[in-house]
DNA sequence: TATGAAAATGAAAACGTTTTCATTAATTCT
DNA sequence: AGAATTAATGAAAACGTTTTCATTTTCATA
């Protein structure tokens, strides 16, 4: 026999209203009943159906999450702090991969339109017009994860690019490098942006200068660290140091410093960006500029649920 | 105005029963008012409510995962693979690791018992009487994954552990190499149990034999390895060949031999199971057996649907 | 001890579907 | 053309809750 609120108002001798009051708000049935309802509820093992819950209530304890990707220690991260905290407010977590742009935002729409959870923690990692335009009129709320910052007002938990690369160029010059160049990450994307910003006022703050020569652009995959270095160092007027716009990169750029015999720091200096896992492996150490990516998880996690109560 | 199934019902002239149908069962409704109804529909941006048809079909169209921890590429791999079929197959994927053994059956008991999924995908590395129970007399389909084997009849996609290690071995053993240690994983997981079966079996087939001095226990982290390529190294009677029961550990041994100036391969061999990212940027290339975790997720997702339907 | 306010409960509608059963419309067969 | 099938539709119940509104109980106060 299923054991829905039925059976359990009927056994204690009340209507479903109270049971279900029981099981909501607090203070609104008499102790006795309350724990008399109680006591019946857990024999029968009742607890209340999430699925006819969220119809009426409009809220499914759930929270999505749309990742563009689901490979590497990166996104883990993220899954990871989010899972934590949700798992202590007592919610769900329903996670896709965008698979593309164009799904984005159909699995943004699917996920937030159905009433399938009751938010969104979304990472864009570009400038997306669909998406903005949705943010906007989204009834549900939204919490933009290292995202571009040039998307609409929705909160965006962020790594803060622009003053890690600060940091990370201040740290080599206050070491005495003079020529420093960049390996730069995808022209569109947000944060390789604002990681060459900072790279860039960093130098001129300290009076140093860029040149062109000394700017690569590479796509944050290993092999185009590998050809970056290769490519900075064969030139006749070699940097002194580098930056490299991310640990991927910057491990590439290590295996071409020992395929051309060339000594890190001693020939040339190296620092990193995103201090992945990976990059405690490396020898000598890289020198990296650590990001709290799990904690972004979870501050995403509490803010959504703020926004949601 | 919200748009349920009763406005696009009235706006086609027809009853909710037919709109219904027209989302669900094929060949149910007349061309005409089908194509009638699908344009409406359209028009006015209505999609069924998944929630509702919940409640009415107990179907949500969603799978959960339960994994024992969500750091890490294997893990990382594992949801990839999973999302990746799901989403061909249009379902939802709702993820939790089980944070501890006691919460891990509570998870899966609301998860299934509440019907806020289909199915679920499992992940028991170590025996657990409860979740075998409940394995037992689940209603809802269960796929385990990398899961003890000695765990009930449910289906089980695995690692083969066994015949990866007998390959491991034999390979070494083919390469001429005698003195073979183990660096073993904990007691009670059960890949590390599989694992080490096939390398006893591998030896004794080759009518070599193991001794106690050259069997290590480590935990799959890094740090162990280390520890026990140190031990291992600096008996009287050292080992020509060790077998490490993991990459992570196979890192740490890497580690380990050029701290204490041990060259590899030439000092003694030594040989991985995962293949993870990680053991692509180790020098010398570590050798390793190739585990195909997202396919394992792929597969378990494919199946759990077949069982679904 | 009656009176009124506050607290506790119940009846029924609402949430948005699917599905069974009955009914009507279309088609085939003789 | 009329009977017999088959296809297409509709009415209403069911799914399991929450919630509004009305009603009853309780309790303190006069």
């Amino acid at each position: 026999m299923k054991t829905n609120i039925n059976v359990v108002a009927e056994r204690a001798g009340v209507s479903i209203a109270t049971v279900s009051r029981t099981f909501n708000e607090q203070g609104l049935v008499k102790e006795k009943t309350r724990d008399r309802i109680i006591k019946i509820a857990h024999e029968l093992n009742y607890k209340p159906s999430p699925i006819a819950r969220g119809l009426s209530k409009k809220t499914t304890d759930t929270i999505g999450v749309i990742l563009p990707d689901l490979v590497g220690e990166f996104f883990m991260d993220i899954i990871h702090g989010i899972d934590e905290e949700a798992y202590k407010a007592n919610k769900y977590v329903m996670v896709s991969s965008s698979h593309s742009q164009r799904n984005m935002v159909e699995t943004l729409i699917e996920f937030m339109a159905s009433g399938r959870v009751d938010g969104v923690i979304l990472m864009v990692p570009q400038m997306h017009k669909e998406v903005d335009d949705f943010l906007k009129k989204s009834k549900r709320p939204i919490v933009l994860i290292n995202s571009c910052s040039d998307l609409t007002d929705a909160v965006n938990f962020q790594i803060d690019n622009y003053h890690g690369a600060v940091t990370c160029v201040e740290h080599l010059i206050w070491h005495g490098y003079k020529k420093i160049a960049i390996v730069k990450g995808p022209a569109e994307n947000c944060d390789a942006q604002e990681r060459y910003a900072g790279f860039l006022d960093a130098l001129h703050k300290n009076n140093l200068s860029s040149k062109s020569s000394f700017e690569v652009i590479g796509d944050f995959q290993i092999k185009t660290g590998y050809y970056a270095f290769m490519e900075l160092m064969s030139q006749s007027d070699k940097p002194d140091a580098i930056f490299i716009s991310n640990d991927m990169m910057a491990i590439g750029a290590y295996e071409a410093a020992k395929v051309s015999n060339i000594k890190i720091p001693q020939d040339v200096a190296v620092i990193g960006f995103d201090d992945i896992y990976l990059s405690k492996l490396l020898s000598p150490r890289l020198t990296t500029v650590h990001v709290p990516i799990s904690e972004l998880g979870a501050k995403a996690v509490n803010y959504l649920l703020r926004m949601i109560t």
